[in-house]
DNA sequence: TCGCTTCCGTGCGTTAACGTACACAGCATG
DNA sequence: CATGCTGTGTACGTTAACGCACGGAAGCGA
């Protein structure tokens, strides 16, 4: 690989046309984000937006009892910060590194005033924000409708989506924090995908042996989500 | 009253400056919405958005098998119809009459054409999607850990927002398609708040009697949303 | 008045997930 | 090697919601 890191590497980044990717790359900071980080908090105003490249990020509901869920999941293919441009400034959710990895941020003003230029960053912004609301709109009807057991499928793929390889660190906590459900219950679910060889894990690391297998048993949620990304989203990897 | 149907009972309209108002307005069409009727299908393309006044459209997420979940509501503080601003156009979502009354609708090329002048319009509309983005957030969560008796106080409290009255005309078979939830048990849960003499219902008419003893039986998810609500749109009734 | 539909009440067995408790294994540290 | 922590397995009673079935009351039209 020539470029090991590059802006570029974010799909929204890379689909800007080059004077406008030009005027914000001086600006781009490079990150090394930490498993368990939290790079937005519920409420506080943010100083930037984050770009990941190779790490995922999740969006947190948090109740005042401190129990979680997780609203949607953001990779390469995202912007962690949507709040900045539109409008709101904070968000009553949380954003915390679920995968760690790199990112790049930029200061929130001149991400604002890019947008607001109507430029091809807001167009592309505005979609993926549509797309994000639909991910968000799934998940609940997902934790509605659906059992633990496809639940964790979704959750599954979703993250796989948005890394390198078949292998996540992430221990059965963290992943029932992000489900909303008890540490038990993601043991139980687990094992009986370990049992018919879709994944293996150990201790906080868990690869994923059989994709296909794990389509065939999640529901619809994941393929709609997926879809809906892919049309809103037409990024072209770069050659 | 000196004007019985005036757009600006939306808030969205009402908080236009004038000159944008007034290129808005010739377009505006008055359109009287009855119960149960859907403004926009899943995956289908509108020609419109809707700026309700004294109507309630909810946002479902539909299932294949059938089974849906509201994941949104929307009255005279919004809109209906986002996605056509955003850029996707479609969404896999169904907004669906919840409240029978009247909106305004406007052919969706020329919202577009005024949200892209980058115009008051934009900024309205931009912290308007905000609020629903956190409003569907907190669904989610609320699905996950709230006990059907407190979404039941969500809902209403969040259906009684947006009516002028106290009373929703609302089957508990409809309310129960919202929430996603058998209908038995929205039977029992209204029964409760019955029985203590929060509400009184019958056959598809219901009366809040006691707001703040709802509003003391709610959780949380409720005074988030309301909250979020006030600070994104803070709207100023007209004198 | 009869018949039909809509809407609501209720009961009962089933189930998925919960809360709790505890046991054990891997791994690091002293 | 003893200690302690983290991550996982398992068991058991509890509970909220489910699916299903039926009954009854209110309202509407013929």
């Amino acid at each position: 690989m020539a470029l090991q890191h590059d802006p570029r590497q974010n799909h929204l980044l890379a689909s800007l046309p080059r004077d406008e990717y030009e005027r914000l790359a001086p600006h781009l900071e490079r990150v090394e984000l930490t498993l368990g980080e939290s790079l937005v908090e519920s409420g506080m105003e943010m100083r930037h937006v984050y770009f990941p490249t190779d790490c995922i990020v999740s969006l947190l509901c948090v109740m005042e009892a401190g129990d979680s869920t997780e609203i949607a999941v953001v990779g390469a293919e995202g912007i962690v910060g949507i709040s900045l441009f539109m409008g709101g400034e904070t968000t009553p959710s949380r954003a915390v590194v679920q995968s760690a990895g790199s990112a790049y941020r930029l200061k929130g003003q001149l991400l604002k005033d890019e947008f607001d230029r109507a430029s091809a960053l807001q167009f592309l912004l505005l979609r993926y924000t549509q797309a994000l609301i639909t991910q968000m709109a799934q998940t609940a009807v997902c934790n509605r409708h659906h059992s633990l057991d496809q639940q964790l499928c979704r959750w599954l793929l979703l993250s796989l989506d948005r890394l390198p390889t078949n292998e996540l660190v992430m221990t059965q906590e963290l992943i029932a924090n992000m489900l909303g459900v008890r540490r038990e219950g993601v043991t139980e679910s687990a094992g009986k995908l370990q049992k018919v060889g879709l994944i293996s894990y150990h201790r906080g690391r868990i690869r994923v042996l059989d994709r296909p297998g794990l389509e065939a048993r999640v529901c619809e949620c994941y393929g709609v989500v997926k879809k809906e990304y892919d049309r809103l989203l037409s990024y072209q990897r770069p050659g």
